[in-house]
Parts: C-alpha cells; sequence; structure tokens
DNA sequence: TCGCCGATATATCGGGCCGATAGATTGAGC
DNA sequence: GCTCAATCTATCGGCCCGATATATCGGCGA
C-alpha cells in the first residue's frame, strides 16, 4: 500500500524521496510511518513499472525542474560539470507521476484491501476519486467493521468467565468498532447529501417546494 | 511480535501449530490474524532458540501427550508402527513453552513497542505478568498516546483550510486517541485499586476507618 | 463400499515492509 | 575554517504475509 501513498503525494507535486516521507508524514501523521527502507525500493519499484518518472535532478542550481528529455546544453551543463568537478552533485531525484501512474493510483484505490490502514489512506486521497467510488469505499468499510463487530460480540459471548483483560480488550474494541461504523455512517450521509445537492443544481425539475 | 502470541498461548496449554492459530484467532480476534506464511517459521525459530519444544507427536492413536524423552516401547509402537506402514501417521507436532521461553515471554512483554497491535498483545497477556510490569505498560502506553494525540492536533491546526477528507480523518483519529487514554486511564486506576487492596490486606495497620 | 469434499495439518516460496546502518553533502553557528 | 546537525539517497538482513503444494481425516450421499 505504500505505493498508493506515494502516487498520492506524487499527484498533488513533484518531490523527491526525502520531501515525500516528510509529506507523508504531515498528511497521513500516524497513520504511516513510511521508512526510508520501503520508500526508496518502492519508488524504483514504480519507476520501473513507468508509474513515476523523474522530472528533475536538483544539483544545487537554481534550474530546478529541468526535463530530462534531451541533453543538456549550454551554461546549464557547464555549471553542473564544475560543480561536479569541485564537490559533487547533490543529485536529488525529483520524482513525477505518470499517465500510468495515475491509472495505477486509480486501481489502488478500488482495491479491496480494508484494514486500517489501507482504508485511511484511501480516504486522505479521496480528492483524487468521483463520488461513486467514495461510496463504495466507504460501504464496503462499513462491511467490514460491522462483520468484525458481530465477530468481536460473538467471541465475548461466547466464554463469560474469561480473563478480565481479555475481555476488557474486546468489549474496548466492540465500543471503538461501533464508534467507527456511525463515524463511516456520518461520511455516507455527508457524502450522499452532496450528490443529491448536484443533482439538484443540474436538473431543478421535480423539486417540490 | 508473533513470538509473543506464541509464547503466551503455549504458557497456557500445549498446542500444535493448527490449534495455536485457531487460539489466536479467538484470544486475539481480529487484532492479529497470523499466517501459517508467519506462524511455522516462527515455530521453528523458537524451537531453535529452544524457547518452545516439541513435547508429543501425535498420530491419531489414543496415547496423546507421549513425552519424547526415551524412546517408545510396548504396544504403542506397534501400534504407531502399523499405523504408518499403512496410511502413514498424522505427525500432529504438539509444541510447549520451556523456561528459556518462559524467560523470553517476560523480556517480549517489557519491550519498548508500543503500537496499536503489539499493546493488544500484551494486554491480553496480562495474568502472565506482575503488577508493577503491568503499571510500566499500561503509563506507558498512555504517554505514547499522549504525544501521538499532540502530535495530530498541532497538525490539524497548522493548515486550516485543508482538503475536507483529510481534517476528518485527522479529527475522528484526535477523537480516537481522547477515548483509548481515557480508556487506558481507568485501566491504571482499576490496577491501582487493586494494589492498594492488596496492600491493605497484607499490613492492615494505619487504615482509618 | 466407493469416491468426493471440506476441514485438518504442515510446510515453503516470492515479494514486500521495516529498522538499522552507511556514506555523502550542506548550511548554520561559532 | 571547523564542527555539528540536518538533509539525502541507498542497501541489508530479517521478518511477515498471501498463495500455493501436499497429504490425511471424517462424513455423507450414490
Amino acid at each position: 500500500m505504500i505505493e498508493l501513498a506515494i502516487l498520492g503525494i506524487l499527484k498533488e507535486a513533484d518531490l523527491h524521496g526525502y520531501e515525500l516521507k516528510k509529506h507523508l508524514r504531515k498528511v497521513l501523521g500516524p497513520l504511516s510511518n513510511v521508512s526510508f527502507g520501503s520508500l526508496y525500493p518502492a519508488l524504483k519499484r514504480l519507476e520501473r513499472h513507468g508509474a513515476v518518472a523523474v522530472v528533475a535532478i536538483d544539483d544545487g542550481s537554481e534550474r530546478a525542474s529541468m526535463p530530462m528529455t534531451g541533453s543538456l546544453t549550454g551554461e546549464a551543463a557547464a555549471f553542473r560539470a564544475r560543480r561536479r568537478a569541485t564537490r559533487g552533485p547533490r543529485n536529488k531525484k525529483v520524482y513525477g507521476i505518470t499517465a500510468v501512474g495515475e491509472v495505477r493510483l486509480a486501481e489502488l484505490m478500488a482495491d479491496p484491501a480494508d484494514d486500517e490502514r489501507s482504508f485511511g489512506m484511501k480516504l486522505a486521497f479521496f480528492r483524487w476519486c468521483d463520488r461513486p467510488t467514495r461510496l463504495t469505499l466507504l460501504e464496503r468499510r462499513r462491511a467490514t467493521l460491522l462483520q468484525r463487530l458481530e465477530e468481536t460480540r460473538r467471541a465475548v459471548a461466547a466464554r463469560e468467565g474469561d480473563d478480565p483483560y481479555v475481555r476488557a480488550l474486546m468489549e474496548h474494541d466492540t465500543e471503538s468498532t461501533m464508534r467507527d461504523i456511525d463515524w463511516i455512517g456520518r461520511l455516507i450521509a455527508s457524502e450522499q447529501e452532496q450528490a443529491a445537492s448536484d443533482g439538484r443544481d443540474k436538473e431543478p425539475t421535480g423539486g417540490h417546494s
């Protein structure tokens, strides 16, 4: 799921690895402490698959955002050569998302994976998908949580005189799950309201009062 | 952390891999969906380190729980040989925890890892450790959650006009974290009450009214 | 009685994730 | 100029997981 995170962030702006990690931390907060040990291999993977591409190599000169297509000529190249000779380049590889990457992002958003982490990430990138997709994801999450709730409830009911700590854990889990379900319900309602609002804007016929 | 789960379960009863997985699912519920791809390698690892040992090999005969020390003699061996010749043995490898394993379990319980999963597991096995250790773990968890709460709050405050979905995510995270902190607080209070109660039982002097 | 099937049971493999670590540049402060 | 912390890319070993292979077991219908 780290690929989803990378693509979702890169869709907003071209960034190099280190910045990417900082943005991830800021946007997803405690939901994803992506380590460099995952980030760089993932970037390589995505590049190999053509989902992202190196947009520029920032060597410290002012000429950032220089496309890599074609050969560098003139002053810039000379400047870079000088720099490289004296101190060596910084070589910050700035990545950008490609058309393939956009498709991949959509695929990953539609992926059935539905755990805490995955769902949180998808929600964080909801702005990149349309309303039907959003509703599908929300409904799926609600179904998952309801199933989990049922499971935990059965487990609690099955053994009454069990260990008090296990019991406390399960009861707390039940409560948390119920609250999460409510929350998802509110998100769904909000989404449906907006959908209705959009509908009214487009075809105001049939509106009563 | 799968080792903690295995040792914690095995401390209660000797089990073979398949049973182990079922017990794990029952006790830890949705907190750990340990797969065989982790379970069997982990068992091997633990056996190599001497933390668990094969207590018996259940080949389908009625004589379960037969220790492996010494050679099998008499009827049981004959029966086993007959069975093996005709249909082949079932070879359920029943594992048990060793003295080394008990030490390892205590070490893993004291481990500073403090994420959702790790803490949940430890709590599920609280019955295996003394009250000071429990309180230490609870306090540590509370500190972690408080830190996370602070972090999320700062992130929310830092950008006001941000994406509504990211905002919803963060606000929900804040709420959940606060509830978790309250919960931990209640567990700590309960633990301290019991500690005080124990103290009164032992030295009833100084009790005022 | 035979065959089929789902549950039981052990095990491995490829691939991904993570913590630790390495190696290097850069800017700020002194 | 010197040190130090932050920036930046990258790899390694070890662990975890989903998929998969293999084989037995108990029950149920033909």
